[in-house]
DNA sequence: ACACGACTGGAACGCTGTTCCAATCTAGAG
DNA sequence: CTCTAGATTGGAACAGCGTTCCAGTCGTGT
């Protein structure tokens, strides 16, 4: 049988997990999750696929480890001597930001939760609740509830963010989908009537602060 | 050049748009994202999956109109002459189940929203929060808040769902889980190291009514 | 000098979404 | 009734994917 003449010469500088989630990071803040391939990514790292397999188990290990990362780099940046709203506010605002840097770790949050980040987040957004004098029988279910909005809406964000992210810009999008809602029978839909008009205008970011904002509200109303 | 034979006998019930959505979601509810393929689509149609592109555009105009489908069906079911609280409670429950039900439809949600039911959504909190006397200057921003943290938070818990979707059941690997978290760092998450023990044994479903709450009592209390 | 395990890279496999097009059906015109 | 034009079908073909496999190469300890 024929031998392979491996012709290529070898790397000299090491394959690592690390520089392999590194070079997958960059492939997906540059073109999205369906930018990221293996045959791509040995291109990128001038080797084979093979070879990648060696450092990774499979595709959705490397999704987890980029996730992971970008998002415990965030969490870790938020320091803590500030007041316990401003702080949650931070945190929230931090992954805000993460999410909407980097698109494809939020569906993969809301895909595979559990991450090495999820404690981090909650213990950040729990103890500040605790120093909120939130009692200890709801502190469970309110730090839970505030940890899954924060994922949940900034996530949704994200894929929104995702529909404008390639030529068309935010508010071209967003005017047709007002122009739409404006269409839509006034009689069945009164209310998505009246506030299309301000569908193009809002602030995504403010928007989400104010979610948060209301949410501690009403934490802090309940702990009576 | 030979003449293709086309053996098989043609359909006799015609194909359409309806009937391939509703095999698709059968085929979605039965084995999740990665069980749809236009081949087995095809097989289960008695046709091929050329035929099934003169309906259906792509891969994903089939799964945005499969959630479309999925979700529409809940939002219209929900009644309107309760107490606005309860509307809002019967709704957002409504929105849990369907996606806690079909979680392929909330990763769907998470990444392309403006769904024909997401006006539907607007419409109903929207009007609910109006009648609780949200008033009109934050009611856009509040109604936003709320659709997404509904969304949000019910498709984090449909990716949670998945984990132990096959086989594992959930009290194992939520223990697993609570485990792995009652080992972290004492010093470090003092908070999670606290509440670990309660992991195993929470109503997901409580615990998203609980946040829903939590929020509508929010906005209440920033109404004045 | 040698051998052995760590590591590499590229070929190959089975599967996917999508395109293409001959074959076939249906409806209406003449 | 015949003919034809368009709507619809089904399956072959294509490019590309994740993954597996394995011959080859390197560095290290003996």
């Amino acid at each position: 049988m024929a031998t392979r003449p491996q012709q290529s010469p070898r790397r000299t500088d090491a394959l690592s997990k690390e520089r392999i989630v590194e070079a997958a990071i960059e492939m997906l803040d540059a073109g999205g999750e369906k930018a990221l391939t293996f045959r791509g990514l040995a291109a990128r790292l001038a080797t084979g696929s093979g070879a990648i397999y060696w450092h990774v188990a499979n595709k959705d290990e490397l999704l987890a480890a980029a996730t992971d990362d970008v998002i415990s780099r965030v969490v870790t940046d938020v320091a803590g001597d500030a007041e316990p709203r401003d702080a949650i506010r931070a945190m929230a605002l931090g992954v805000f930001d993460a999410i909407d840097m980097h698109p494809w770790a939020g569906v993969q949050l809301s895909r595979r939760p559990w991450l090495v980040a999820l404690p981090q987040l909650f213990e950040g957004f729990g103890s500040q609740l605790e120093a909120l004098g939130v009692p200890e029988r709801v502190l469970f279910d309110s730090t839970s509830a505030l940890v899954g909005h924060v994922l949940g809406a900034a996530g949704q964000n994200a894929a929104n963010g995702r529909l404008y992210a390639e030529g068309t810009d935010r508010a071209a999008v967003l005017g047709s989908v007002a122009e739409e809602w404006a269409r839509l029978d006034p009689a069945r839909f009164p209310f998505v009537h009246r506030v299309a008009a301000q569908l193009p205008e809002h602030d995504d970011r403010e928007q989400f602060l104010t979610g948060v904002d209301l949410f501690v509200t009403g934490i802090v109303t309940a702990r009576a």
